[in-house]
DNA sequence: TAGGCTCATGACAACGTTGTCGCCTTCGGA
DNA sequence: TCCGAAGGCGACAACGTTGTCATGAGCCTA
């Protein structure tokens, strides 16, 4: 900049002015500016200016797998409202570390984006409670955060099983089961508290069988030859994600059975399957806007030490039934106990 | 930091020295030192110490749209190699328009990341060259950039499609088509290529049919029967991507007919259909992994302005074929020629 | 005991910007 | 003719680090 300002006789202070558009500046000095920046290449350096100015305008988000659909939707939804707010995007995957969760989140602290979404690994969050609010706001995405107060946005994991229950049972289903991911994940316990709940709502006339993954491919035709067998066996299945879908769409086809069906999550080519897969659809693209928009309302928000920080939010967004069929293929023999 | 230094009764160097292990510093100090730094908590502004040191230890990404799975892929491979070096990752996502793409390019430019890894959009990339090499190495993935000398890497498109034609050939076929993605695409039209070598060079036994995309579905379901009618119709087709493998599966069901099908690029449920789907498979880990490498040997070699840059590379990434039965679907009755 | 060496530490400038303030010129009005 | 205001511009400090060099204390050796 000091090379500009010598090419073009003016002060550095003046072509500050031009390359902010600031006013003050007559048009013909600072067309001058402007034909050295071009001749000499200039470029101004964001580092610097941020030093100055005490913002990077960057924010960082944290997955657990980047390489995940599920997670780069959103990671996609994060980088488009970013932009719209003149902001980069620092990206990086946890891989389900929270250490490695921790490590990054050190690291985008010490560029000192201008704050963080994250999609917390399970452990308390403690750690982080000094620098939220002092400096750096933070949302949580897809499962809240314990040791810590901040903004989440979540899925409506309860109320999506909810639906997918009533689904079948309006289908005549009378036995279900519902196969779970690991209970270590917060999202698999709440779809099973869901099942759970939704069950004991609906009345008695309703019974289900539950497992929580991670499950082993023989293991889980087992376990659906047993849940099937005899006349008090299940008729449906809830599948708790997209994972656990495929390996129980493997278990059915090395079992020959065909049991009615609906998953948790959407995947691409769920109705070019024979039959088309019935799921309970969460929207990435959704949550991703959400936990951005979060974001940039706190930041747009009083940022002085004096004024208190607003409540903390939490927005539950909704599922949706997407009905293809796989809820039609065996109708059940009407056993109504 | 200066804090610090008072809080620990030091000066400011020598907490520098103690925030970046230098040697030089009585353990007692630096224990005392680090005390502060604790009751303070003090964080390094990586900001300040980059516009010192020269380099911002990030890189830039930039990709067609982030959601594709494909580019989340390489993304995710991009970023793990990049934590690897110590490096941060920015990501954005420019949606398939040139202007966007030079947007965030400049504006990572600004921000003096250490290197750029681009998926290139269909333009020139001139304006990028002053840039390249003077100071920010640029590695493009996927396809290559014009106007512009600079590492690639690349996916063997053509052998790809050819191992595909071989085989069908090898399974009977003599009339195969193929349905490429919009000819605007690089991938698509290197692909047509290759399926147009690979059946001039077999021999005159084999004939083809070629069409471009982007496809209407009630298009193709025209275009499928015209081009399957009668004795001489095709038996086989070759898909140019996983879009148009999708459409034409539709088109498939939609018009009754069953052909044998290899598509390019695998996909998650591929095995789950019926029958399952043969696939030409292209690697985003394997492409995220080697333009990270190549970026961060170049960042490593010499980055004075003395001795030359070392010359530009052009890395290709074999495919690889991966049988699952729609080529058997339907035997053609060999109609030798 | 003097000279030189090592070790621990500090003072200071520099990185490339932007915010603050003050100066000079010009212009309009009294 | 003089005064005040406004516009255009520049000098300088500051942001938070790190690299360079200087300083002083302690120690070894001759």
């Amino acid at each position: 900049m000091v090379d500009v300002a010598k090419h073009a006789h003016v002060s550095l202070k003046t072509v500050s002015r031009v390359v902010n558009d600031e006013p003050g500046v007559r048009p013909e000095t600072a067309e001058r500016v402007r034909e050295s920046i071009r001749a000499l290449g200039f470029r101004r350096n964001d580092g610097a200016r941020q030093l100055r100015r005490g913002r990077t305008a960057s924010i960082g988000l944290v997955v657990e797998d980047l390489a995940n659909p599920f997670y780069s939707a959103l990671a996609a939804a994060v980088e488009r409202v970013s932009r719209r707010s003149e902001h980069l995007l620092l990206t990086a995957s946890a891989e389900g570390s929270a250490l490695r969760e921790r490590s990054i989140v050190e690291a985008f602290l010490d560029r000192r984006v201008d704050g963080l979404i994250i999609v917390p690994a399970e452990a308390e969050h403690d750690w982080l409670s000094p620098e939220v609010g002092e400096r750096t706001p933070v949302v949580f995405v897809d499962r809240p955060a314990t040791g810590i107060e901040a903004d989440a946005v979540l899925i409506d994991n309860r109320g999506g099983v909810r639906s997918a229950v009533e689904h079948l049972v309006a289908h005549g289903h009378r036995r279900i089961g519902f196969l779970g991911d690991d209970g270590a994940f917060w999202t698999a316990r709440e779809r099973r508290v869901g099942f759970e709940e939704s069950l004991s709502e609906l009345n008695a006339s309703q019974s289900g069988s539950v497992a929580m993954g991670p499950y082993e491919l023989d293991d889980l035709v087992t376990l659906l030859r047993e849940w099937s067998a005899g006349p008090d066996g299940i008729t449906a299945v809830i599948t708790g994600n997209n994972r656990v879908t495929v390996q129980f769409l493997y278990a059915m086809r090395r079992s020959d059975r065909a049991l009615a069906l609906v998953g948790f999550d959407d995947f691409e080519y769920a109705d070019l399957l024979d039959p088309p897969i019935t799921v309970v659809s969460q929207d990435p693209d959704a949550l991703g806007e959400q936990a951005a928009h979060a974001l940039f309302s706190r930041l747009a928000g009083p940022s002085d030490d004096t004024s208190p920080r607003s409540a903390v939010r939490e927005i539950v967004l909704p599922t949706r039934l997407i009905v293809r069929g796989s809820v039609d293929v065996t109708p059940p023999k009407e056993t109504t106990s």
